[in-house]
RNA sequence: UGGGGCGUCGUCAAGCGGUAAGACACAGGAUUUUGGUUCCUGCAUUCGGAGGUUCGAAUCCUCCCGCCCCAG
């Protein structure tokens, strides 16, 4: 590939770009009219506050490019604000983004590209796709290690990844912010996210309110013998590996462990504890051209966005479950396998699939 | 009310005559398309209280208050 992303359209076909009003977006949309391509930008409205649609529409006149507006806010909530809450409710720690990507974002990315007769797709994703003669389309990470955001796209269906074109994956966030700086593009330097239907970046506040008829309870937090160390203000204000909130005086910190929803503890335990050798994803799937998906194979997994990832052996869990389960096993043991977060299988850059944490074992 | 011990930041805890370490907790910030992690910064003008000795005390003395242990 030509290191700037998959860029084999051929040039003079559309391309839909998803406009945020983030710097990424609005280069990864100028990259592409650089190139040639005819853009439009679309701007999803998730039925929350916008952060920053005026952004997106000075960044469109700004590239002089057409600029629709689609709501998604009944599927958005439906899907992922629901989905986001009971994960909470269910005492794992849930990753929005990526259901949003696999069932709103790109979908309607493609769905509006249809319609309007578009044949491409983009956004301003920093992951790269790789085409094989065969005509399969296979996800990459994105040539900053640092900024890989093909663990947010694991997910994403291969037909909507073969039109779906990445203009930032080959380069560095660094290269990108230089050029909205040159480009003098109207978007803020800062664009902190943090969950994007979230007001304030108070997570907590919003389960409450959306839970207001059936509130979280406070509860105990106790270390691994059942001690009694403190109290919560319900499980949803934690997460696994978390160290901040607990108000537990002590001569080192401590960190949750794991949470008990039926009886509302929050366990916690000493850094050293937050290992674990492995872990187990269900509801596995696999990327089409993978190849993968046998009873046992080597790899890498990532656990959480920004996670290095670690050699790892994949084990299919023989229990008739379609999706299937698996049993990853570490190389090296990793720190707050957190469930609900989703494990993505890799095999060098290329994503081959991934699941959902279940659960760590084989604390060390 | 016999004997012994102890009272320093929210918690634990250094200091033992020279002008209040550190850890945890907490707060703010940085980082970040999830949560968490991590990093940086802040956090006792004051050492249970009142006197006294001293150039100078949390550190020595006296009394008071409170707590703990052993005796009863």
């Amino acid at each position: 590939m030509n290191g700037s992303g998959n860029m084999d359209g051929k040039k003079g076909d559309g391309v839909l770009v998803g406009l945020s009003g983030g710097v990424d977006s609005a280069v990864a949309a100028w990259i592409l009219k650089e190139r040639g391509y005819p853009v439009e930008g679309l701007y999803l409205h998730n039925g929350f506050p916008p952060r920053s649609e005026s952004n997106v529409v000075k960044v469109a006149a700004k590239l002089a490019i057409p600029l629709h507006r689609r709501d998604v806010s009944g599927p958005f909530d439906k899907e992922i604000v629901r989905y986001f809450a009971e994960e909470y409710r269910a005492g794992r720690t849930p990753n929005p983004c990526i259901r949003c990507n696999r069932d709103i974002k790109i979908p309607a990315l493609r769905n509006e590209a249809d319609r309007m007769g578009v044949p491409w797709i983009a956004t301003g994703h920093y992951a790269r796709t790789e085409r094989t003669e065969a005509g399969d389309t296979a996800l990459l990470k994105g040539k900053d290690e640092k900024k890989d955001q093909s663990y947010f796209l694991f997910q994403v269906a291969d037909d909507d990844l073969s039109r779906l074109l990445f203009p930032l994956g080959g380069l560095t966030k660094e290269e990108v912010r230089e050029m909205a700086r040159r480009l003098d593009l109207p978007v803020s330097e800062k664009e902190s996210q943090e969950i994007c239907f979230v007001p304030d970046d108070d997570y907590v506040s919003f389960l409450n309110a959306f839970f207001a008829g059936d509130p979280f309870l406070p509860g105990a937090i106790r270390d691994r013998r059942g001690r009694v160390l403190g109290r919560h203000r319900g499980i949803h204000t934690v997460t696994v590996g978390q160290r901040r909130g607990l108000g537990i005086a002590s001569e080192k910190p401590y960190y949750v462990l794991a949470i008990d929803p039926e009886a509302r503890d929050v366990i916690v335990g000493r850094e050293e504890e937050l290992f674990s050798r492995g872990l187990v994803a269900r509801a596995v799937t696999f990327r089409e051209i993978s190849g993968k998906g046998g009873q046992v194979f080597e790899g890498t997994v990532k656990i959480r966005y920004r996670h290095p990832g670690v050699s790892a052996t994949f084990q299919l869990v023989n229990d008739g479950e379609s999706p299937p389960a698996f049993r990853v096993l570490f190389r090296t043991p990793q720190k707050a396998v957190a469930p609900g977060q989703a494990a993505v299988f890799y095999d060098g850059n290329r994503v081959v699939g991934g699941g959902w944490i279940e659960e760590g074992f084989g604390e060390s």
